[in-house]
Order: structure tokens, then sequence, then C-alpha cells
DNA sequence: CACAACCATTTAACATGTTAATCGGTTTTT
DNA sequence: AAAAACCGATTAACATGTTAAATGGTTGTG
């Protein structure tokens, strides 16, 4: 990928001496200031996300349960059986984070794991009732709070928030990765 | 930092995906219903992040970043002096997190600090010519991302996405916070 | 002025995010 | 079959998320 030379002010110019880097004899001001910060995608999600479970997890905490421990026992509520792999793909988390969280849910007895006999490097993983009933005694609270967000924000907004959320991502999937090793200019 | 992955196994159909299944003698019992669980609004949301950060993480790493670092350096370009409770907000950090990442990037002279004379218990935090030179050198990569992003997704779709968004964040903040002191019955 | 209440920041402690390395188990190659 | 190549899951090591507590400094009140 090639470098850009725009990098243009808009936001709010700095002030103390955010280096003038100019190019030609225009003063740049404060330079690179990129699109508002506080506006950047990364950052929109981050937050609206966070507005989002600041509201579930009091109830979480309430049933000592960690966000991603509720996605795991919510994720084998819904798919039986699973093994890790795939649980770590739907619960969207990763090896290393699974891998611990298991140990602890398992220690509470929340959930269960059997070796696959077919492939010892595998094993399945399932929800004990004692699971179920944590989640029985969660998810109504949870249901009420998601119908109160509908309420508020709106199904149809709702509805097409969510597209567009799955559009992007479908977007971004189909972009290729940049590597990382673009210019390297160690110079400077 | 918050990436999820890339846990991929296809060809594995995911078989019986909700409610009840009976394996042997093992009843893994049905449940409550819910949303189908990898189409609620936080997933969505976080894989959505996901898909957008996995862009830019291979530039950021290239230059020894971590998002939240490049969120702080990039904050403080934007805003020249701040004290750090303003730069935990705009940086979206609690005051902890950043407690320990303005000491790495202080020891990496990426960023500077001071105290307030008027009240020795606040510091204003700067960022360094070093600092300045870093985002110089990272942030035309990120600006080319970001265009290759919205040329993708279309201006249009991604200025939508934004705006609801907001309105949602916006929602949610006027939402009451439940407490959590629901029925409270200790699991055991 | 003494002191309690309050405030900004940091430290502590534990859970997760993240990448690399490791450890059995399985498949492929020779 | 034995070695090499692979693979799933876990462990290691370090950074951050998160809540609680501690540390110093400041303010309001008596």
């Amino acid at each position: 990928m090639t470098k850009p030379h725009k990098a243009r002010t808009e936001g709010k110019p700095a002030e103390k001496e955010t280096a003038e880097k100019e190019a030609g004899g225009k003063k740049v001001a404060a330079k690179i200031p990129m699109r508002d910060f506080s506006q950047s995608l990364p950052m929109s999600l981050l937050r609206t996300r966070e507005s989002v479970m600041r509201h579930f997890r009091p109830s979480l905490r309430a049933h000592d349960l960690t966000e991603q421990q509720w996605r795991i026992i919510r994720a084998l509520a819904a798919s039986g059986e699973i093994e890790v792999t795939e649980l770590a793909r739907v619960a969207f988390l990763l090896g290393p984070s699974l891998s611990r969280i298991l140990r602890d849910l398992e220690a509470r007895k929340l959930i269960e794991r059997r070796l696959l006999k077919a492939d010892l490097r595998r094993s399945i993983v399932s929800i004990t009732s004692k699971g179920l009933k944590l989640i029985e005694a969660v998810a109504p609270t949870s249901e009420a709070i998601y119908a109160e967000m509908t309420k508020r924000f709106g199904v149809r907004k709702l509805s097409d928030l969510q597209a567009l959320l799955h559009e992007l991502e479908a977007a971004l999937l189909a972009m290729p990765a940049a590597d990382g090793a673009e210019d390297d200019l160690s110079d400077q």
C-alpha cells in the first residue's frame, strides 16, 4: 500500500507546539490530527458497546458471572455439545482465554468436558444442569433489559443498525489485510 | 485491548442449533430461547469492531504500539495538554489502565507529565516530539486503511452507521441502570 | 486550626486479550 | 514403522479491563 500525502487538519488545532510540520512553506499547524479521534469508527463501536454492556453487567455480576463466562454459558445452552475450537468461534474468544474460563467454569460445575475417543486431542464441552439453572435465573432480567433497550431505541433502528454492522463486517472480511510491512521508514 | 481472533474450522456444520438435545442418556435439556446468541447486539458490536481493528493492528504492531497506547497518543496529539482524568474520558480508558500505560509511554519518552502547581493531586500530560514523530510515521497508513474501508463500505452507509451508533449510545445513557439486586438467589 | 469529607491518581488483585511456545496426539512422508 | 509434519488444546508471559483499596492532596466545618 502506498502512503497518501494528504494529512489534513480539520479538528481542533492543538495549541502548544504540537509540531508544525509543513509541506512546502505552508504551516499545517497541528499536523495529522486525522479524523477527529473521538469519532473514529473503532471508538464509536467501543463506546456504543460499552453503553450497552453497562446495563447488563450488574445483573451478571449479581450472579458472579463475567461477560465472557456468560457468553460461553449461553453458547453452550444454544448448541448443546460443542468442541472447544468451535466454542471459541461462536463465543468469539481466543483459545487461551477460553481455556482458562472453561477451567474455572468446570470447577464451578457449570460446564462439563469429555474427551473425544476418536481424537484424544479434542474435547467436547457441555453445560450442566446447574449451568442451565443459572441461565434460567439470569435470562429473564437480561431479556427485560434488552426489551427496554429495543423500546427506547426503536425496533426499526435496531434492525437497521444490526444490518449495517453485518454489512460492514462482511465488507471488511473481504478486504485484504495489510501485513504491516508497509514501507518501514526507520529514518528520521 | 479487545480483539478476538480467527478460530476457523470450516466444514464443521454446527449440528443441532437450538434447544434440547439428547445424546445417549445425557439430556442437555431445553432452555430459554432468548435471541439467537450470535446475533445479540453486544456480540454484533464486538465482532464488527474486531473486523475493523484487525486491519489496523498490523500497522500499530509494526511500531510497537497497542491499540490503547495509540488511542492515548492520538488523543494527546489532538488536545495538546490535558489532565489525566480528562484523558481517560476522551481515550475511553479506565483510570488504572491509563495509569499503567502512561507510566510505560513516559518511560519510552513518547509523553511527558508535569504536576499542576495549583493542585498537586493533578497532573498534565502532553506528547513529546518523539511521540509526534511516531504519529507521523503511523498516521499515513492508518488513514489509507480507513479510506479503503470507507470506499468499500460506502461513505453514506458509514455515516448512517455512525449516526445510529451515536443515537443508540444516547438512548442508553438516558436509560436508568438496573442495580442488579433483582432476586438474588445465590447459587450453590 | 483541627479534622473529617472529598478528590485525583495510583496500586492491588484478579480476569481477559493476545502472541508465542509447548505438549500430547494424529497424520503424512519416507 | 519411525521420523517428520500437523493439529487441538493448554501454558507462559505480558498488556489491559475492572473493581476495590490505598496514597496524597484539598476543602469544608466546627
